[in-house]
DNA sequence: CTTGCATACCTGCCAGTTCGAGGTATAATA
DNA sequence: TATTATACCTCGAACTGGCAGGTATGCAAG
């Protein structure tokens, strides 16, 4: 029988964040990209060519809208959460919790603990 | 400025886990392929072809030292923790606390908190 | 005024990882 | 004798993420 894979692994965080940050308002990319530095402590940056296509492929597959605004004479695309991204959100929320409690399950009876 | 990278990304989980299963007792290959499928309550699968090439790369880099064994007249080829090997370990798993600590401070503001 | 910097968007290619599929061989079991 | 489980291994595909580069505007400093 073919093995059945990872959830592909540890890929899709820079979407899972993304969506994470436009469940509370719409933003922009050049926003994405700062916002996911500051709310991690700069522990975590995604450059743009990181955050665009992933915005991007959101779209293509109806999980986020876009329009085109207008503020202090710069043009910024906004993005908005739709149900679909909302339900892939959670989707991928899940993943990652199991994954990450998977992972901690194995690594909690290092001598070495981070106690995460 | 050049960008800051991320810690290449999530990777090196398989490396991670395999440090840590080792650092307990001597284990051979396809005996870590299953640990990590049971400790991680089936969560996590890496097939073989993960799992031994890792192994052949924390040779090369003196991270682990290898034995061939006989055991029930089956040969099998028993890993061993070196000093340099746990302070990899220890690395590893600090990248991976901070890196999952700062997705879940992106994460936690959710109106759809997994409560990891 | 023009140089530089921050804002804002975008793409393409490269490098690194992981995965699956395949290959070999032996021992045990049906 | 055939299949399954053990045990080792490698190759190439696929997918990510990362970086470098490219365009354009507004603002501030020189």
């Amino acid at each position: 029988m073919p093995r059945e894979p990872n959830p592909n692994f540890m890929a899709g965080v820079p979407e899972l964040m993304i969506l994470r940050l436009l469940q509370d308002r719409e933003m922009y990319g050049y926003e994405l990209v700062q916002a996911i530095k500051t709310e991690s402590a700069d522990v975590i940056s995604f450059g743009e060519g990181v955050v665009y296509p992933v915005l991007h492929g959101l779209e293509d597959d109806g999980a986020v809208t876009s329009r085109r605004k207008l503020v202090d004479g710069r043009s910024r695309v906004y993005y908005t959460l739709t149900a679909k991204g909302e339900r892939r959100y959670r989707q991928l929320a899940d993943t990652w919790s199991s994954l990450a409690q998977a992972i901690q399950s194995v690594l909690k009876g290092s001598r070495y603990a981070t106690g995460l």
